[in-house]
DNA sequence: TTGTTTTATTGAACAATGTTTATTTATATT
DNA sequence: AATATAAATAAACATTGTTCAATAAAACAA
């Protein structure tokens, strides 16, 4: 009898319809504003349910920042086949740097918010494998880098932590709408422009 | 007659009083736990005062945001006397660094949060001084370092941002707590370390 | 000293928030 | 049809920032 296939169907479906409509609302309004009332309403059931299919308003957040880290992690592998790792290495980093533009609601839950962390510290005992994939990519090419010379008396992970913190660096400031406020005559493409030179500082390691 | 004197020295010490308890309870328990009602309990008042001495939440934590770019400032121009100008960049990005990793909190205030920005996009007409005034300080080093020759082809400005993103990228991402969560093995003097690497990249411009 | 005006302060109210729990409704099993 | 199980709700709790009419205190004028 496929009862329970069913119940497991119909829970599976209200688990996404409840992940769907927070993510709307998040996409629209950030996620101060994204309550669990809001949500509630959005799928026209009360509040309560949702505490059926998650822990707490954080482990919502948590599985739309998983999201987010698995379109990024995709985002990077579409040039993952270059050969010349220095050449990868870069247009990596404007991939990374395109979808923190594109998606700077998402980014911030990934890198900036403590909502999806908190309740990975609590669950998942301190593995954050969605980082380690990025941290990964980068890495690679850093060690691949290094086989080719460059980088010379530097650590792959000191590095590699380098190039990371320049791309984070260049979009949360950007995110945290300082970079707005900054007195600077060419706002257009500051964060790409700016990464083009440090790509040429990279250049010359 | 100083009475009008009196009472405008009264009005001020209770404005200090406010803002010498928002200070404690924010340095202790961070922003979101830092109530206008926690504030009044401090000072024994009722929550309702507090609103006669600031406009709202935003502008007590826009006047904590502007005390900490002054220490920063002040910290940072401790070394603004070194005659190299790169030795000098070197030396007052090591003091960001610093500032940043011994006060998080206040860190965090002043390039992350909203709440302080909010306030001056709404009240200020977009002049952001404190921030120009680091900006500065650093873009100043970046000029003279292009007069000698480093960074040839590239802009004071986008080099200044690029400085500052790296700056910001090293400290924000610990203090979101994202780095103790990358699988690394050498964590204990990740920012420093890898400014290092940073400062490494420097010398070869 | 008394009455009046101005200022400072309060306390209660409002609309939101995340979360918990007893209760009710719906479904499935015997 | 009766019973057991699962799903969903409504109401409550303790918070939050903010507003505002009512009160208390102080200053001034007579």
């Amino acid at each position: 009898m496929g009862v329970a296939e069913r119940k497991l169907r119909e829970k599976e479906q209200l688990r996404t319809l409840i992940l769907d409509a927070a993510r709307s609302l998040f996409f629209k309004y950030g996620y101060e504003k994204t309550s669990i009332r809001n949500i509630a309403d959005a799928i026209e059931y009360s509040p309560g349910i949702i505490y059926h299919y998650f822990k707490d308003k954080n482990e919502i957040f948590h599985t739309l920042h998983q999201e987010g880290f698995n379109h990024l992690k995709a985002e990077m592998e579409t040039v993952a086949n270059m050969a010349d790792p220095m050449g990868r290495m870069k247009a990596m980093g404007k991939k990374y740097l395109q979808f923190a533009l594109d998606n700077p609601v998402v980014y911030e839950l990934m890198f900036t918010l403590e909502a999806p962390v908190e309740n990975l510290i609590q669950v998942e005992d301190q593995a954050w494998n969605e980082g380690d994939a990025i941290f990964d990519l980068i890495k690679k090419c850093v060690r691949e880098c290094i086989m080719m010379g460059y980088f010379r008396g530097q650590t792959a992970e000191s590095t590699t932590y380098t190039v990371l913190a320049m791309l984070h660096g260049l979009v949360s400031l950007k995110i945290s709408k300082r970079s707005n406020l900054f007195k600077i005559n060419e706002k257009e493409n500051l964060v790409m422009n700016s990464f083009q030179a440090f790509s040429y500082m990279l250049d010359r390691q």
